[in-house]
DNA sequence: ATCCAGGTTGTCC
DNA sequence: GGACAACATGGA
C-alpha cells in the first residue's frame, strides 16, 4: 500500500542529502520520487505538495519507517523555538524540511567512521562498495540487485586486504575493529538505546577510530540523543564565528537538531 | 599540482 | 593538557 504522510517540515530532497544518511538515491524515471535501503529493508518515497509518500511498503513496515522518518516530532514548534536566534532563524529556513533520522546503529557507526576526513560523494561510494561486496541481496531488489549493510559478523570475519576493494583507505583497519568489537560483543550497542549520552558515548569511543565527532554522529543519528552535537570542520567554523560561547539557550536540549540545520546552512553559503 | 573532505591516532613536549 | 604530522582516496 501508499502511505500519505501530511505535514509540513518534511522535504525528502534535504532531508536524505544532507549528510545523515548515505543510502538514497534519486530516481532516475520518476519525478520527485526517491529510493533507499534502511534496516534491510528497501523503501520509494515522493515528495507530495504537503508531505511525503512512502510508496507501496507492506503494512507491517509502516512503524518502522515512521519511527525512522521521525513522524512524530513536532519540527514546527522546534524551528520555531531555534528562530529565537537570529543565525538559527536563517539555517531554519534554509534547511526546511530536514529531519533527523532514527538509524540502525552498527550501519550508523560504520558509515561514520568512514566519514573521517573524507567528502559525502566519496563516503557514499564506499558505503555502496561495502554493501554490494558484503551485503545481502535483498528480496525487493527487481531490476537492479539492491544489498543490505553487511553485519558485524560478515565485516569482523575480514581481513584488511579482503576489505581493500571498497577503498576506504586508512578507514579499513577501523571497520575492522569495530566490527570485531561489536560482533564480540564488547560493546552493546542495543544497550545505548536506554544509556545516558556520556556513557553511550565512553562505550562509542572504546573503538579505534572512533573519536569525539564519530561518537557524537551516531549518538544523534542513530540513538536520537539530541543533545549530542557533531563538531566537524563546519561546525566548528560556525561555532567559531558566530557561536563563541556555546550555542543559545534557544536550542535547549536538541542542540544536534540545530547543529544539523547550521551544518547544512554553513555549508551551503560559504 | 596542491588542497580539501561530516577526524582520529600516535608522538612529541 | 595542547600542537602537529600522518593517514588513503578522489574530486576540484
Amino acid at each position: 500500500m501508499d502511505f500519505y504522510i501530511n505535514t509540513s517540515h518534511f522535504q525528502l530532497e534535504k532531508t536524505l542529502f544532507c549528510g545523515q544518511a548515505f543510502r538514497f538515491t534519486r530516481s532516475r524515471e520518476e519525478k520527485n520520487v526517491y529510493l533507499g535501503i534502511a534496516g534491510n529493508r528497501v523503501i520509494k518515497l515522493r515528495q507530495e505538495k504537503d508531505g511525503v509518500s512512502f510508496l507501496n511498503i507492506k503494512d507491517s513496515d509502516l512503524p518502522f519507517w515512521k519511527e525512522y522518518f521521525d513522524t512524530e516530532t513536532d519540527y514546527a514548534a522546534l524551528t520555531e523555538r531555534f528562530s529565537e536566534d537570529d543565525t538559527l532563524k536563517k539555517a531554519c529556513g534554509f534547511a526546511y524540511g530536514i529531519r533527523v533520522l532514527k538509524q540502525e546503529p552498527f550501519e550508523t557507526l560504520i558509515s561514520f567512521i568512514i566519514s573521517q576526513n573524507n567528502n559525502i560523494a566519496r563516503i557514499s561510494g564506499i558505503i555502496s562498495r561495502l554493501c554490494e561486496q558484503f551485503g545481502k541481496i535483498l528480496p525487493q531488489g527487481g531490476g537492479e540487485n539492491l544489498y543490505g549493510f553487511p553485519t558485524a559478523e560478515r565485516l569482523a570475519a575480514l581481513s584488511a586486504e579482503e576489505l581493500a576493494p571498497a577503498r576506504a583507505g586508512f578507514r579499513a583497519r577501523y571497520i575492522i575493529d569495530a566490527a570485531v568489537k561489536v560482533r564480540d560483543k564488547l560493546i552493546d550497542l542495543d544497550s545505548l538505546y536506554e544509556m545516558n549520552a556520556c556513557n553511550a558515548k565512553n562505550e562509542l569511543m572504546k573503538i579505534k577510530g572512533v573519536g569525539d565527532k564519530v561518537a557524537d554522529c551516531v549518538l544523534l543519528f542513530a540513538y536520537r540523543k539530541t543533545e549530542a552535537v557533531p563538531k566537524d570542520v563546519w561546525i566548528k567554523r560556525v561555532l567559531a564565528e558566530y557561536y563563541p560561547g556555546g550555542f543559545p539557550e534557544c536550542v535547549g536540549n536538541d542542540a544536534g537538531i540545530a547543529q544539523q540545520y547550521l551544518f547544512e546552512y554553513i555549508r551551503n553559503n560559504k
